[in-house]
RNA sequence: GGACGGUUAGCUCAGUUGGCUAGAGCGUCUCGUUUACACCGAGAAGGCCGUAGGUUCGAGUCCUACACCGUCCACCA
């Protein structure tokens, strides 16, 4: 063996020998009767590549299948990747930007070939990344959101909501992102915090001096107003409710009415209602019936309804052009600085036009209901617990899900619309084209251009890639699953439309287990992202410069159950790759102290204090170790191997065992103790460094076995001894105490002390040889 | 505005049901090459556990208020 481990000569061999031995497939696996144990991937989007996040994410999964597979779980670990509408259709547009192209040039289908092409080449690389972290997923399984089985298990969800009637399609104001022109749902905006102006504009009261002033964020959608809302409690507005003010600029009348939603102490308490181009107003309007005027349009300028002069403007210009003529024409008030926040677009963080516009909703109220109960009465069983409140919370209140996108990449809706003169809103929702239209009685159809959210299919990832809506024998085997990992900054796009769909399709929960892992933030406490190179941790570096394992060690090192974020500190994974090299450097001397010899780990004698202590707390640690892997626990589960390992076992026991096998009367007993122990921290710490452990359990098991499926290590209890622990632990003091004041000479006072060493005179010896003191007593 | 996290050694973090003489890793300092390991060993220094009250024989741990940092939610125009 080498004086140092080097990870590069043996991770790549190592990962090939798994790969070989089929183990990744749960079919393959023998002794399997405990039952089975199953973890879908959260797929990462195709355009993805290794961040922090994943590496964490995977290792947990990891260690969660490796421990599962180890305790003689059939282990299905399904990997797989997720078209990402927008994300990708961003990524191969921009790649046409740079010749030249653009999307509509190429037309529809000849851009969904490039996307297709620019899939085939990249889509996977994630999957190889998380290849280099250890993944034991069965790659003979992976999926892909729009494979063709998967997106038929799609069309036919999209189906079945509809003739439930929980699919509706009209004109409503959506979150619009004029950049990858298509709706968004609420759950995919950001919020910036921009430092804004709040105008306030003065509205002529009809017939009469005076009027009545407003206060507004956005003044070029004044140009799109409808009415004027007042609280109606509130009392200065009280005998306005009802008459008319003439809009500045467009000089429409419009009138003056009340809302309860209407805050009585923003601005001056008046709001105007732009109904086309605000979510509130627009709801105000519906109740209404206000005139809605579209001022902007789907590519944010300005339409023609906003007047000649502002036509063709974008809505920066717009405004400052509005505010200049209302200075002129003096309706402007004042103006202050007002800090506010503005919605973004999650993917490419252009601004939010709110707009209104014809898209499908699904109707979300009554599917939420089961998966409240599900939660509520632990079936689905949430990690850290406090997330419980917060998926709750949005399921008790949630609103209908704008499903449908302006996009070209993703799911087309099975929807097809009648090619009839009179009835173009007429439509079949079918996954063929259909002969003829029953209601309209057209024959030609067109599919409808729009495709479904990318989290419409996202949703049914735990069954749709076990094979459903055919009853397949993997769906039966592993469906529910047992355990997600995810980051929690998806429960609402993801995680909850799981628990729906899957009760909805399959009657039984999607997941049994679900633990939401800590954000990983650079060590400033800032989010790591790419406009911040130099604070943004790339794992695959970290391999390159510590190992997988240590990277995977150090990871988990850092965390611990219930912390919302860690700070990343590569100083643990540091700590992580000199543990490591330890435990290589405990297995070397072990491997020097067996001398080839044949040892066989049976009959193990104890006959010393030393030896008693390490077996009882290696069953502690055994103990302990799979329980909190079991809870999900794999922070603590690794700090408390390291300290066993290196300052109990390594510290400790080796150095003993190097006076015990001195005495021919020890030797034996010690060399078995030895190997006993380093065979089962080999099998613990195989979940959290898995390369490492397999190339020891080589060294030491010349069969061509593999720890990946060798058994878990069993807590023996009749080992475990508290009193022997305590025994040992007043050696430790003796002999800690003799080190820190390094004496010569050590006198024992305490009666404890006395009685132990008089009892059991060869501790005298051991304290001795430990710290080369004669002790008097 | 609401909800949830965090605040413990110079830095990054542990501290279960209240018993702590408050721990670890890194860093600093002092020794050290002895049957694995200098990616090592032995040791040392370093803390009013965010602030202020309260409960208790006893509080880092429980309660209340506040401050700062962070995350999420909301129809703050």
């Amino acid at each position: 063996m080498d004086k140092k481990y080097n990870p590069k000569e043996h991770e790549e061999k190592i990962y090939k020998r798994w790969e070989k031995s089929g183990f990744f497939n749960p079919d393959n696996l023998k002794n399997t009767e405990k039952g089975n144990y199953s973890i879908a991937l959260p797929p990462p989007n195709v355009t993805g590549s290794l961040h922090m996040g994943h590496a964490l994410n995977t290792t947990i999964q990891d260690i969660v299948a490796r421990f599962k597979r180890m305790r003689g779980k059939k282990v299905l670990w399904l990997p797989g990747t997720d078209h990402a509408g927008i994300a990708t259709q961003n990524v191969v547009e921009k790649m046409l930007q740079k010749k030249g192209k653009t999307r509509h040039e190429l037309g529809r289908e000849k851009f969904i070939e490039k996307v297709w092409e620019w899939k085939e080449k990249y889509g996977n690389i994630i999957l190889d990344q998380l290849k280099k972290l250890g993944a034991s997923c069965d790659w003979s399984r992976t999926r892909f959101t729009l494979d063709k089985k998967y997106s038929k298990a799609v069309e036919k969800t999209f189906i079945h909501y509809y003739k439930k009637g929980l699919i509706y399609r009209g004109p409503r104001i959506v979150n619009w992102c004029p950049r990858c022109s298509t709706a968004i749902s609420d759950i995919e905006i950001k919020y910036k915090e921009e430092k804004g102006k709040l105008w306030y504009i003065k509205y002529p009261l009809e017939n009469k001096d005076g009027f009545i002033t407003i206060a507004t964020t956005r003044p070029e959608t004044m140009l799109g107003d409808t009415a004027i809302a007042v609280n109606p409690k509130d009392k200065k507005y009280e005998k306005l409710i009802g008459k008319k003010v003439i809009l500045p600029l467009a000089k429409r009348k419009i009138p003056i009415i009340s809302h309860h939603l209407v805050d009585k102490d923003f601005g001056t308490g008046a709001l105007k209602i732009t109904p086309a181009h605000d979510n509130l107003d627009w709801k105000i309007g519906q109740e209404n019936n206000l005139e809605i005027i579209n001022v902007i349009g789907p590519d944010a300028k300005m339409t023609k309804e906003a007047g000649k002069e502002f036509k063709g403007l974008s809505v920066k210009d717009a405004r400052k052009k509005v505010v200049e003529k209302l200075k002129k024409e003096n309706y402007l008030q004042k103006v202050e600085d007002y800090p506010h926040k503005i919605s973004l677009c999650d993917r490419c963080s252009s601004p939010i036009e709110p707009q209104i516009s014809t898209q499908w909703f699904i109707k979300m109220e009554q599917l939420a209901k089961p998966a409240i109960k599900a939660v509520a009465q632990k079936r689905v069983n949430l990690l850290p617990k406090r997330y419980q409140r917060v998926y709750l919370d949005w399921l008790e209140n949630v609103k209908d899900w704008c499903i449908s996108r302006q996009l070209w990449w993703g799911h087309r809706l099975p929807v097809w619309f009648c090619e009839n003169e009179k009835n173009k809103q007429c439509f079949v929702v079918s996954s063929e084209k259909p002969k003829k239209c029953k209601k309209c009685g057209a024959t030609k159809f067109k599919q409808s251009n729009d495709v479904l959210d990318t989290w419409f299919s996202s949703a049914l990832w735990p069954f749709a890639t076990l094979g459903w809506p055919e009853k397949t024998k993997d769906l039966k085997e592993f469906y529910p699953t047992s355990f997600l990992s995810t980051a929690r900054d998806i429960i609402y796009l993801w995680v909850t439309r799981m628990v729906i769909s899957g009760l909805e399709f399959l009657n039984k929960i999607p997941f049994k287990d679900v633990y939401f892992h800590s954000t990983i933030l650079s060590i400033d406490g800032q989010r790591m992202s790419k406009s911040r190179p130099k604070a943004n941790v790339n794992p695959l570096d970290m391999i390159d410069k510590y190992g997988t394992d240590a990277t995977r060690f150090g990871l988990m090192y850092s965390m611990s159950f219930g912390q919302q974020a860690i700070k990343f500190d590569e100083r643990n994974l540091k700590a992580s790759r000199n543990f490591i090299n330890k435990l290589w450097n405990i297995s070397r001397f072990i491997d020097m102290q067996l001398e080839n010899k044949k040892i066989e780990i049976k009959n193990i004698e104890s006959k010393t204090l030393a030896d008693q202590w390490i077996l009882s707390r290696l069953n502690k640690v055994i103990k302990n170790t799979t329980d909190n892997i079991q809870n999900f626990k794999l922070g603590e589960a690794s700090d408390e191997l390291y300290d066993f390992i290196w300052h109990e076992f390594a510290d400790w026991y080796l150095e003993i065992s190097k006076i015990q096998t001195q005495n021919p009367e020890t030797k034996n007993s010690t060399l078995k103790i030895l190997k006993l122990i380093l065979c089962n921290i080999i099998r613990l710490l195989h979940p959290f460094i898995p390369f490492v452990t397999e190339v020891l359990y080589s060294q030491f098991n010349p069969l061509d076995e593999l720890v990946m499926i060798a058994p878990w290590p069993k807590h023996k209890k009749e080992f475990q001894k508290e009193k022997i622990e305590k025994e040992f632990q007043i050696i430790q003091e003796i002999v800690n105490h003799i080190r820190s004041e390094k004496i010569k000479h050590y006198k024992i006072e305490k009666q404890e002390y006395k009685k132990l060493l008089t009892q059991k005179p060869k501790l005298r010896e051991l304290i001795k040889s430990l710290t080369k003191i004669e002790l008097e007593i």
